[in-house]
DNA sequence: TTAACTGTACTATTACTGATAATACACTAT
DNA sequence: ATAGTGTATTATCAGTAATAGTACAGTTAA
């Protein structure tokens, strides 16, 4: 369902989270639709429990998903949550454009990239 | 000199020496010049000095610098390292743009953020 | 009811890494 | 000589990620 690369710096629960967060955002994982179980999910990842718990309990309180006792955790539904990390995406883009920008990277490199990138597709 | 941020998730080190690229990149360090003595760098950041040594060794180990044993470090010219950042830098905006495509961040966002970006000074 | 699944909570332990502390040595300049 | 450089070494502390093990409460279906 997810990867993980051991080579990052973020730590596991953080990776499971942006993640499922990416899942959740381009509809792979509808709202309503049922979120794989702490111990299931453990299991496949090869992860300790509470580690995917420690993820899910982020996702919980960010408003991602919601849990039912002895069913399981599901996707909720906010339209708000696309639109926040979008604008959160923008700000990163922000930082690093202007660092671009100071260490020289000719402006036509940047267009060029970004005409690269969104020719591939249509957006969403 | 530099400053440091303690909310960061990176390490004192590696914002000390990201610090200094970005100051010898931009000339505001030219070729040749001395840098701060460790154990002073260290007074003035209140940082142990065996944390700026890690930091001028990594500098001198990609090469941003070069020290002489009893006189200090000193900055190196070095032509190839501003065209290895670059392309560093154009290597993470690939793939924050590609995330920004995938999460539905409209083209037109991007093109403009990035015109207002460029916009407010020539580039270098 | 029983069994097997769900989420949740708690404590303890391990492992890793960043950062500090305290020295020590070799070299340079005044 | 003295004070300043870079460099190296060892030890220790602190924070956090991750694991391990156990326990409890609720749901579901045989």
């Amino acid at each position: 369902m997810i990867t993980i690369d051991y080579q990052s710096r973020a730590p596991l629960y953080e990776q499971i989270v942006e993640k499922f967060q990416m899942l959740i955002l381009t509809g792979a994982l509808p709202p309503g639709s049922q979120m794989p179980s702490v111990r299931s999910l453990a299991l496949e990842l090869s992860i300790n429990p509470n580690t995917i718990q420690k993820a899910f309990a982020l996702l919980e309180q960010q408003g991602y998903i919601f849990p039912i006792k002895g069913k399981g955790s599901f996707v909720a539904e906010n339209d708000r949550l696309i639109i926040q990390k979008r604008e959160n995406c923008l700000l990163k883009l922000e930082a690093l454009l202007r660092h671009a920008r100071e260490i020289g990277v000719p402006k036509a490199d940047c267009t060029a990239l970004l005409t690269r990138i969104y020719h591939q597709e249509v957006a969403l």
